[in-house]
RNA sequence: GGAGGAUUAGCUCAGUUGGUUAGAGCACCUGCCUUACAAGCAGGGGGUCAUAGGUUCGAGUCCUAUAUCCUCCACCA
């Protein structure tokens, strides 16, 4: 065997995770008995390739899933994408335009074909890369959303929900997308703020030069109106009500009337009702009776109810039209505004409410249901951090009907068929002729809302359904909670009757090192995939899970992969020591064990303790600190030099090799490759792969309080002794005087002073080496500096007020009374303890 | 307007139910090529935990204000 002297990640990954697919080892077993783990992979859009994020999102499950399966559970992670119905058609429209294609003109069965074309590219691109980031899913059971399984699923809810009337047609106010040229949900549109103005309009009272100032953000659809609106109790205008005002450059007349939407502290009190452009207004014309005027076109344009704008865009005849109020003194004021408007998520364009007839979702029983179901403390989906709760309960609260149609044709297609004013809802198209079927599809996220149990087979009641449903955890970022979270939620709840995950673990979204997001137009975003190119997979798993606590959002700095990297190398070194040293070893026995040998494996077990609880509860940050910790500081910098001058014994040999391989294992789950690379070459293993072996157990067995504190009494004296010589510069020629006879055996060969040992105190200057139970005295030649004096002095003053403190402490009965006995026991001891070395520096 | 989060060392972040004199990585200073690792080893400097009050024997941690930053939701004539 041999070990480079440096990690080789690149050689180190190669072919690993071949050898984890072919011996089968990511698959689950649903016939089997032990305890399932189950989680769904969030599907990415088959749109485009993996970011930071995702890499982010898989390995936390990973971690999981690799975790759980060490511990003995039968594991599930399936794996799948997403059609992402709005995302993929504006590809695909674009790539055809790009060849000069027109997807009207395509026609709809030869753009499907276009969209399948692009749904494999990308499937592949992606595969490859869940491959790199060595992620353990099962692809025996990986699905698609538009897959045969999944559409009948959607086809069922569809037909299930029309039939029990929680889901129906309506024409309403939604939001359009001028270039998609589709209804949006309101989670997707996005605010952002913009610089606009109140438009101040004259309104004209019939026969009289009298006029009621009207404000507006959006001039341009006054050809729209069909009223002006004003608050009842408003005394400015109860002389107009019922009488008919001029819609400005229109001529026409429209009445005034009073509405409780019209707010006197508002603007001018006065608001003019476009029915079919506003959802507010839509309603106040629903309460007076209104004709709904449309004035724009699907594709933002001005219809020809804008006279003599129509043809033009909507800010094109804003800009003419204001031209033209402004030239008849029908513009009585502009007044600069910062106001949110909203855009489109996808293609960023503004959008426009428009009254449509669409399909919905009636949303309060299925939110009401959540709402009471998180109230059961043992069937509610916990998250993590909890506080993400609130989220989805408030989404819950304030939800309303769902608008799941889009005009699109890349998705579900709407199970409902016409005939002349006949509608029919049903899984399959009827049998008579003349029916036509609804041209729209669904929603992606109508699909995806069923991904935690369609996957497994719902609505057939499979064996993966019976064992996998409830998934244990679903692992998302908080900024999905809106879309995806909280419409699986109520689905699963209805269609199931059980929540869909046990867990939400909730994590952040990543920024660069400024705090900025990733965007193209910055130009900061980082493929994972050059950092896996140029550090490893593991060290960037490890880096994105131990960043940062769950929940939060993490800055990029590449520095940190380049730390785990050196990590790994240690754990690599270290590896290539014990390897070397433990060539001969047959069994782990793990008798005739030496101090320190017990005391390596009393850290270890505590280690193990620790690493377990933070690993149960998703606390990977602390999970990670801790192995960090313990195999660096307590491992490396101690044991594996302790080992060095026992190398010979059994003893050492099979902790050594106890020890690696614990510490392999922990790690295996945040770094696969490397572990696994190490743990092929232990001569003495439980498992032939370490993703298949058994967890670390915490054992009382191998706890040995007493050997514990001798040796870190010895550790404490070797890093003080250190201290000493580094800061008093004592030459290597010193003699050391132990202070009292005793085994100082491991203390001489780690300080290297074998030949330094005297038995008196010699007659020149000499410090102290003060520790709890350890003391001993450092001769040499030197005269005592004034520096030396001052750092004494400083040493002795600081003592002091520390006794002073804890005297003072201990002296407050409340403190004593009120405080736990091992707190006040220790500072009884330390005060001890100051005590005596404050009198020994005074006399040296 | 409502809600949530953040504020700890020069930088990026940890810090369990309040309990020794607040930690890590990187950066910095000093000394070492001590044969597992110089991408390393040994030692060191650096923080009045945003501010002001409060509760408590004891507060980075709990409460109340304030400031700055971020996010989500809602409204927006």
């Amino acid at each position: 065997m041999e070990m480079e002297t440096k990690y080789n990640h690149k050689k180190v990954e190669e072919n690993k995770y071949e050898k984890w697919l072919d011996k089968g080892y990511f698959k689950c077993d649903e016939k089997s008995d032990k305890k399932q783990f189950s989680i769904v992979l969030p599907p990415p859009n088959v749109t485009g390739v993996l970011h930071l994020g995702h890499a982010w999102d898989v390995t936390l499950q990973d971690i999981m899933i690799r975790y759980k399966k060490m511990e003995g559970y039968d594991t599930l992670w399936l794996p799948g994408m997403d059609h992402a119905a709005i995302a993929t058609e504006a590809k695909v429209v674009k790539r055809l335009k790009d060849q000069g294609i027109n997807k009207y003109e395509y026609g709809r069965e030869k753009f499907l074909e276009a969209c399948w074309d692009w749904t494999h590219e990308h499937g592949d691109v992606i595969r490859k890369q869940w491959a790199k980031m060595g992620i353990a899913l099962d692809y025996t059971k990986e699905r698609f959303t538009l897959d045969e399984g999944l559409s009948k699923a959607v086809r069922k809810v569809f037909v299930d929900y029309y039939n029990k009337g929680l889901i129906y047609r309506g024409e309403k106010i939604i939001n359009w997308d001028p270039v998609a040229q589709t209804a949006l949900s309101n989670e997707e549109v996005i605010y952002s703020e913009e610089k606009s103005a109140f438009y101040h309009l004259k309104y004209k009272l019939e026969d009289s030069e009298e006029y009621i100032d009207v404000a507006t953000t959006r001039p341009e659809t006054l050809f729209g109106d069909t009223a002006v609106a004003v608050n009842e109790e408003d005394k400015r205008y109860k002389k107009f009500v019922g009488k008919n005002v001029i819609l400005p450059i229109v001529g026409k007349k429209i009445p005034v009337i009073t509405d409780e939407h019209a707010d006197m502290t508002k603007g001018t009190g006065a608001v003019k009702i476009t029915p079919a452009h506003d959802p507010n207004d839509f309603e106040v014309g629903n309460r007076h009776n209104l004709e709904r005027v449309v004035v724009i076109n699907d594709d933002a344009t001005m219809n020809e109810n804008a006279g003599k704008y129509c043809g033009m865009s909507r800010e094109k005849c804003r800009e003419e039209l204001l031209k033209d109020l402004e030239k008849e003194g029908l513009l009585l004021k502009v007044e600069p505004i910062v106001h949110e408007v909203g855009h489109s998520e996808r293609t960023g364009v503004m959008v426009e409410p428009m009254i449509k007839k669409q399909w919905f979702v009636k949303m309060r029983p299925l939110a009401d249901q959540v709402l009471k179901n998180q109230k059961k403390k043992d069937e509610k989906v916990n998250f993590i951090p909890s506080r993400y709760e609130k989220i989805m309960n408030h989404w819950m609260e304030i939800t309303y009907d769902w608008c799941i149609s889009r005009q699109l044709w890349w998705g579900h297609r709407i199970p409902a068929w016409y005939k002349d004013d006949k509608v029919y809802v049903g899984m399959d198209a009827p049998k008579e002729d003349g029916w036509v079927q609804d041209e729209d599809v669904l929603d992606t996220w109508f699909s995806s809302a069923l991904w935690p149990f369609a996957t497994l087979g719902w609505p057939d009641n499979t064996d993966l359904l019976k064992k996998y449903y409830p998934n244990s955890v679903l692992v998302t970022a908080y900024d999905i909670i809106p879309f995806w979270v909280n419409r699986m939620t109520f689905q699963g709840e209805e269609l199931l009757g059980k929540r869909p995950f046990e867990h939400c673990l909730i994590h952040g979204l990543i920024r660069d090192k400024q705090g900025r997001k990733f965007s193209k137009s910055l130009g900061n975003g980082i493929d994972p995939f050059d950092m896996i190119e140029l550090y490893g997979a593991d060290a960037l798993r490890y880096y994105l899970v131990t960043d940062v606590a769950v929940g939060t959002d993490m800055r990029f700095d590449e520095e940190k992969i380049k730390s785990t990297w050196n990590y790994i190398n240690k754990i690599w070194n270290a590896s290539r020591f014990v390897l070397t040293n433990i060539e001969d070893l047959k069994e782990i026995k793990l008798e005739n064990l030496q101090p320190q040998d017990k005391w390596i494996l009393t850290k270890y077990e505590k280690c193990v303790q620790k690493v377990k609880k933070f690993m149960d509860k998703y606390q990977f940050n602390n999970a990670g600190a801790a192995i960090y910790d313990f195999s660096w500081s307590y491992f490396c910098d101690y044991y594996i030099e302790m080992s060095k001058y026992y190398q010979d014994l059994e003893s050492t040999k099979s902790t050594l090799c106890y020890v690696l391989s614990g510490i392999l294992k922990m790690l295996q789950p945040f770094m696969p490759y490397v572990t696994d690379e190490i743990y092929e070459m232990l001569p003495v293993k439980d498992c032939e792969d370490i993703m298949v072996s058994n967890y670390p157990k915490y054992s009382k067995k191998y706890i040995f309080e007493e050997e514990e504190s001798l040796i870190d009494s010895q550790v404490e004296f070797i890093k003080t002794f250190r201290q000493v010589k580094a800061e008093n510069n004592i030459p290597k020629e010193m003699k050391v005087l132990f202070s009292k006879e005793d085994d100082y055996s491991l203390i001489i060969k780690m300080l290297k002073i074998q030949d330094n040992i005297v038995k008196e105190p010699l007659n020149i200057k000499s410090y102290k080496v003060l520790t709890d139970k350890i003391k001993a005295e450092i001769f040499f030649e030197k005269k005592e500096t004034e520096e030396d004096k001052k750092l004494k002095e400083e040493e002795i003053k600081a003592l002091t007020l520390s006794i002073e403190r804890r005297e003072k402490l201990l002296a407050n009965e409340n403190y004593v009374n009120k405080a736990p006995k091992n707190i006040v026991d220790m500072d009884r001891a330390k005060l001890k303890e100051e005590k005596e070395k404050l009198e020994i520096l005074k006399n040296s």
